[in-house]
DNA sequence: TTAAAATCGATTATCGATAATCGAAAATCG
DNA sequence: CGATTTTCGATTATCGATAATCGATTTTAA
């Protein structure tokens, strides 16, 4: 067994992480130390560094001895978000367009899901497969901090306040500007697609040109 | 005094912060809980706390049983951050153009300093004006996102290593193409500054085209 | 009766002690 | 003498206790 050990704050902290990602404390939720090391068992030191962890990546907020609670993200911090999305996948798309060319299969899988996702009007499975090409994409930009920003940006709870906003009505159009993307990246033209991806984020994440 | 006060942990976060960020505990070097506490006249849990904020950042690095190290960036890691930086500069000028136009009196203040000290050869004068000029644009452009994560990617420390490889000779041409952006941004064409800021952090910052 | 002061319980924040781990040095073995 | 095992000191990690703070409730005073 040569797995590296992880201290019980970053279990915590992942575990929590796993809880507000998944939507199982809403915004706004009031995290309370004691009780959590109590249920985990532990004591309340590791709690509170597993918050400070949670605090740095901008998911809690806290105030000296008033407690910790989820943050709200407000519409205007999704906007924020969209806009600075969409210039971390155009730098993105730029860099991946080479390990891309004529490598598209995976790509195309999760198009092909988040595409009839969009026909059902299915909102929850449309974010994962959109989510998970996008993805797909700014890993094989390899570069290591730009994925790491993006994904600090990209949480899919807030992704379904955006399509939410988009509307189903307007799902599969969303998934058919991907193809633009794809079949650039196909072609290993990276000014096209990262155009394209730049494009589509501002159109349908509503954002003013 | 309605000042909000900070928890010892933040207090002694910032203080490491500084640390860090002006050298004075080098890259590579260990940190050690007890002899921070000890120094700082508190315990030993806020010190940790501490670590774990500057864990989340990205500035220096935990392994259990093993301590805190001052994180040592790679070159690739350099190069990573200023093609990051080159979007968030890009978008930056974009967002920042109508509030910057006829009102670009500070950028000027600050273009002539850093100019001055290309002259010179100075190029930790040179860091902190430029990195003055490009911080009253990514604050024009008004959003606070993009502003704490280029924040977070463009340190002066590394900024100065950046300088390093420009080198000394080429100080003075790299500050006069920061003046195209400046004189767009003066005009209000964002399409322009944006397009003439990311051209300059790519070009000289080494950046493959 | 209303406003101000005091009290209280829940929670946060830090303390100092103890447990756990690591790597280097010392001891032991073949 | 080299390899292996054991010991030890420094440090990290967590524990459980105590101090500090806050907001709500109760008590007191006018």
């Amino acid at each position: 067994m040569a797995l590296k050990r992880s201290s019980t704050a970053v279990q915590v902290k992942e575990l929590l992480l796993e809880r507000i990602l998944n939507g199982t404390y809403k915004p706004g939720e009031r995290l309370i130390e004691l009780q959590i090391a109590e249920e985990l068992e532990t004591s309340q030191a590791p709690v509170r560094e597993a918050l400070r962890y949670l605090e740095a990546m901008r998911l809690v907020e806290t105030e000296p001895y008033k407690g910790t609670r989820v943050r709200v993200v407000t519409e205007r911090e999704l906007e924020e978000s969209s806009q600075v999305r969409s210039v971390l996948e155009q730098l993105g798309c730029e860099l991946a367009a080479v390990k891309l060319k004529g490598n598209c299969a995976e790509l195309r899988a999760e198009a092909e899901k988040f595409m009839h996702a969009a026909r059902k009007k299915d909102f929850a499975t449309y974010s994962a497969h959109d989510t998970a090409f996008h993805r797909l994409i700014m890993q094989a930009a390899d570069n290591q901090l730009l994925f790491s920003i993006w994904e600090s940006v990209v949480l899919e709870s807030r992704f379904l306040r955006i399509l939410a906003k988009i509307g189903q009505e307007n799902l599969v159009e969303f998934g058919d500007a991907h193809m633009v993307v794809l079949e650039a990246l196909e072609k290993g033209d990276g000014k096209t697609a990262s155009k394209s991806m730049r494009n589509l984020i501002c159109k349908f994440h509503g954002l003013k040109s």
